[in-house]
DNA sequence: CTGAAAGCGCTTACAG
DNA sequence: CTGAAAGCGCTTACAG
């Protein structure tokens, strides 16, 4: 539902009231402002007074007029679904490099925001009505046939994408061997009966941690034991009533002497349903997380974490999907259709030696 | 410098598409699909072929064009400064409601980084180029001469604004009762030797705590100690920092019974310097935080905190900037040009009897 | 009740 | 080297 409604007030100075005030025509005054690639050669003086003019005026180019003939708004649009209105962690260190970037660039970003995934491809249709000229999509969760022919008209990038977008380039990072890292850690500090609390099942992040905790503990010689291992969404909450059920069920002994979170916040969620029982972490029990977000390095004990470069990534996806707009994508990204970055173990104080 | 350089790629479908699609009239078109207060009456059925045609060619309409005749994007703007290029826990929360309350009304959000306010002018100036309506300052610190004219032409709304902008509404909070609330708590918890960690000298909010945190003394008839009364800039690595060196400074003795920090993050800060001198919190000396942001819930303890309902009042940051950019603000806002949100204590763990 | 025209502010060919 | 014209896609008066 559109909302025209004209502003108040009086009409900014256009090219031509300049062009006006200079005794020049508006052309002019847009060659010398705006200078672009055109053949236009203006006297020196002429441009100073050009500039005088603006200058007095307070000119300034209007971008819809602009936008609307180079089909360019310069600005770049961010996709995330708002669950719980709340926005994480994660969401805050992408968008922070996001930002970053785009400043680096000179595009805006605006953010546009989802209740779930489904309603995803009816945004993007809204959103690329000339505001944006592209879109970052992050952590997206979408439907095969959702995404067909989605690339077409609208240059898109996605961050931990679930699933693979024809033409659409995914930055994710190697999370397997991040888990494989942390869990073999855990082992070289002698623990063996290790827990995984794994993020939400189909989820391609959470399947390439559990993958890789699966893998320490094979190459390991540890058996897998099933029970110790726990899928549900990413969220502290989750970890937390999981984990208080689990400590219910279970007699005291059977507790695991390591456990690894999928994500920072569920580590915490863990920390406390361990707290709550007077389990104490990592004197009792060593527990790990995941991304190295904010709240990693104020959690006490500081948390032991994989690190993503998320920051990084949020940079990267705004220059890959510059590129795209701009039609000269590397070839070989057009080719690969996703980058991976690389994880790094970052060891604080909640593992332990056992 | 702007970077004009063109889309790729086929066009896309107008409103004049359409029209020769269905055997209209752009206009009729534009009547039926985005059907504005025209006097314009259409029958039914022309109405069906039209967005039969629209659905079927996947007409979007350009928003740059209808901007440029409407003189309205539908997006606001959104100012911050990124120090140290970490967006905080305050924007977190802030942005969070201010994303919610674009949503209600159907209005985009974009996003304006300064690196220092001192830079606002300028990219107000930048920003208001027809690609934005209206302007949100988030907790701006800026100079009085810089605000004159300001909000002629350019509408804003502020959050916890550090001067008084002319005809722009500032929101805030009842931060000096806040304090108040917070440091006769810890009074009748039986604390008479009360330290404050406070925020920058010279930002409004920061004095605000002050004087509740100095009334709240009186009122009690504690004599103030200004030894126990520490300016610094609003972070967990100053309060870090500044309580280790007095901690170095002062015998043990002199220690205070509870601090009250100017924010959450601060308490951390303060929190760590403490445990590292191997002082335990609450059971050596209580703390609390100020704001009630992601952390305090995450310390251990649990902060005790002072809320500010932060999301509430970014949402209706951008309801009054809408009133602002429609023109139809109410009297009672003009008047008073600042609103003050109720703040409220949060009790958790990190305060206890003495 | 419907359509042709003008114009929003800019830029890009194209003439002089 | 400079200016007049056309057009980007839309909406708003204004004629029929």
């Amino acid at each position: 539902m559109p909302q025209p409604s004209k502003r108040k007030g009086k009409r900014a100075p256009t090219l031509a009231d300049v062009g006006l005030k200079a005794g020049v025509s508006a052309m002019a005054v847009s060659a010398v402002l705006n200078g672009s690639n055109s053949s236009v050669r203006i006297s020196e003086e002429t441009q100073e007074r050009i500039r005088k003019a603006a200058a007095e005026l307070r000119y300034r180019p209007n971008i819809a007029a602009r936008a609307l003939v180079n089909r360019r708004m310069n600005t770049i649009g961010t996709l995330i679904v708002l669950d719980g209105l709340e926005l994480n962690h994660y969401f805050l260190e992408v968008f922070n490099g996001i930002i970053a970037g785009a400043a680096q660039h000179n595009q805006n970003v605006t953010v546009f925001t989802l209740r779930t995934w489904s309603e995803a491809r009816e945004q993007l249709e809204r959103a690329f009505d000339g505001r944006i000229d592209g879109m970052i999509l992050i952590a997206p969760i979408l439907e095969e046939e959702f995404t067909n022919g989605m690339s077409a008209d609208m240059p898109c990038v996605s961050l931990h994408s679930n699933v693979g977008i024809e033409g659409v380039v995914n930055l994710e990072s190697d999370e397997e061997k991040g888990a494989y890292d942390m869990v073999s850690l855990m082992v070289a500090k002698g623990h063996r009966r290790i827990m995984h609390l794994a993020g939400p099942k189909g989820l391609l992040g959470a399947e390439r941690r559990i993958s890789g905790y699966k893998r320490a503990l094979a190459d390991a010689g540890i058996e897998l034991d099933e029970t110790l291992l726990k899928s549900m969404a990413y969220s502290d909450e989750h970890a937390r009533n999981v984990m208080k059920k689990w400590l219910q069920e279970n007699p005291r002994d059977a507790l695991p002497e390591a456990i690894f979170c999928a994500n920072d916040q569920m580590a915490l969620g863990c920390v406390e349903a361990l707290l709550s029982e007077g389990i104490r972490v990592p004197e009792d029990v060593s527990v790990a997380g995941f991304d190295d977000t904010l709240v990693a390095r104020v959690t006490v004990p500081p948390l032991t974490t994989v690190r993503q470069p998320l920051r990084e990534m949020g940079v990267e996806a705004v220059s890959l999907l510059l590129k795209r707009i701009e039609g000269n994508e590397d070839d070989s990204v057009g080719k690969t259709n996703s980058i991976v970055f690389p994880t790094e173990l970052v060891v604080r104080k909640s593992v332990v030696e056992r």
